[in-house]
DNA sequence: TAGTTGATCGTCT
DNA sequence: GACGATCAACTAA
């Protein structure tokens, strides 16, 4: 967790890599970089722990019965944010995938905090452990700076975006069954780099003879 | 360390 | 009217 990262060495992800399908999306996100300016901050965070949500073939989806007020982002053009609002306090940012017309998304479940880390102490509080700051979906909202406001927003402009080292070397990546859903729980279509200690939540220990 | 619980309100049934 | 893609504080051992 250094707080200084070459940002000129790094480019912006455009739509076409959000434009497929979300299975696909998630695992890529992996080792990318969360970029987020406001306030007059630049705030980075290396992308560790996402989940693949589908559309009308994920009962674990908001999109799986249908288009309503709340999900309308989810069906809209690719590499935009789906944040949504949940158990009266917090919130969880999605990357909207698929075409066009489609409904899919990818929650951004943990990011390790590279830079604006100061920024983010202030947010989370004095007490919180730097690999605490944003471990977990609305912790990183909440890091990040990102709320209702921000449902909707373009990954291509510059408040938010996503980018990437070119050559970079796809980093030991993880997978499992999601975390906190009731159903499609055989799915898993949670993915997270190994061994990395700002993932949510370790994978389950398998008792091995 | 693991498991339980309260907080709090928008969204959908 | 029920519940949730969560978190932090608490308890027990």
């Amino acid at each position: 967790m250094s707080d200084a990262l070459p940002l000129k060495r790094l480019r912006k992800v455009r739509r076409p890599f959000y434009a497929r399908p979300t299975l696909q999306v998630a695992p890529e996100l992996l080792g990318k970089y969360l970029v987020r300016r406001t306030r007059g901050h630049l705030l980075i965070g290396r992308i560790v722990e996402v989940e693949a949500y589908r559309g009308h073939l994920d009962p674990a989806s908001h999109a799986y019965r249908g288009r309503t007020q709340r999900n309308a982002v989810m069906f809209g053009e690719p590499g935009h944010a789906y944040v949504y609002f949940t158990y009266g306090m917090h919130f969880c940012m999605n990357f909207v995938t698929e075409r066009d017309g489609v409904a899919g998304a990818v929650l951004l479940r943990a990011v390790e905090p590279i830079r604006g880390i100061e920024f983010m102490r202030r947010r989370r509080g004095s007490h919180v452990n730097d690999k605490d700051l944003s471990n977990g979906p609305a912790k990183l909202c909440e890091a990040f700076v990102i709320a209702r406001e921000q449902n909707g927003l373009d990954l291509l402009g510059n408040e938010l975006c996503v980018m990437a080292g070119d050559g970079q070397s796809p980093p030991t990546m993880g997978r499992s069954t999601r975390i906190g859903i009731r159903v499609a729980n055989d799915k898993r279509w949670r993915f997270y780099i190994k061994r990395n200690p700002c993932v949510s939540r370790p994978p389950k220990v398998r008792p091995h003879r």
